[in-house]
DNA sequence: AAGTACCCGATAATGATTATTATTAAGGTA
DNA sequence: TACCTTAATAATAATCATTATCGGGTACTT
């Protein structure tokens, strides 16, 4: 009798080209831009394509995903860090900020697990600020 | 030609009860279940006025919205506060914890101005927690 | 009462995302 | 090599929350 071999996961294409994408986008694009720019190297792409393989990948810890107003949005920085949004320009930065230690203490006494911690602060960014 | 002017908008039946369930609501509900409970108080009210009226009350400050898996939800609670989010039940928590200074003193330093801070604890409640 | 702003319920439209389906292509096996 | 099995793809349809539209009514103002 056989053993049931795994299968490779085979590394594709498509998969190699969204994750380069990410990898070279400091803007924190949708899904949508994400795919147009992996069509610029392979035109035949398709959105649902880019979809599931973004999904893929932030289980793999390759990127991570940030949810702004309602549309998800990647990261290719994984390490701990938070978020800063333009309510006028709609521009997201990066922010190093000390988590709560307090606060995560006394939840955990409740008793609660704490996972994912996430802040986002909104605003105004230093060009729309000036410009009022 | 003339133009009427209205002071004081109406604050009509189905108003006066959208924001009266989502005053006896603390567990954070979505437009779809404030609906339900308003229906129960007035059957013919209509989902897209429950959303109309729920868009109203927050600008006013009557009311507070908080998204939570890219969804809508509806607070009775006004003052500064945040959130815990259990990942397997879905419970939403209130979460007091103070916002740091530091960081938002340094954004401020940029040029940026904040005007909302949002944070956001993610895990497994105590229930859930025990239940592992 | 007349005129008009405002609000309503019903319904259609939208936008982001997920599911489905048929096709293609890769890897292993004989 | 040819064949078989299965995963990954592109295209498309479906879904879900939300927003816009429309026609009719209500109430405010003069």
């Amino acid at each position: 009798m056989k053993t049931i071999e795994r299968k490779k996961k085979r590394n594709t294409k498509q998969k190699a080209i969204v994750f380069q994408v990410v990898q070279d986008s400091h803007d924190h694009p949708t899904a949508e831009t994400v795919y147009e720019r992996a069509k610029r190297e392979l035109p035949t792409i398709s959105l649902g394509t880019v979809y599931r393989i973004l999904k893929e990948l932030v289980p793999e810890g390759k990127i991570r995903e940030i949810i702004v107003n309602k549309q998800s949005r990647f990261d290719p920085k994984t390490e701990f860090h938070h978020h800063f949004i333009c309510k006028k320009c709609g521009k997201i930065e990066d922010v190093k900020t000390p988590l709560c230690r307090y606060t995560c203490k006394k939840l955990e006494q409740k008793g609660y697990i704490i996972e994912e911690i996430e802040y986002k602060f909104y605003g105004l960014c230093d060009k729309c600020a000036a410009e009022n």
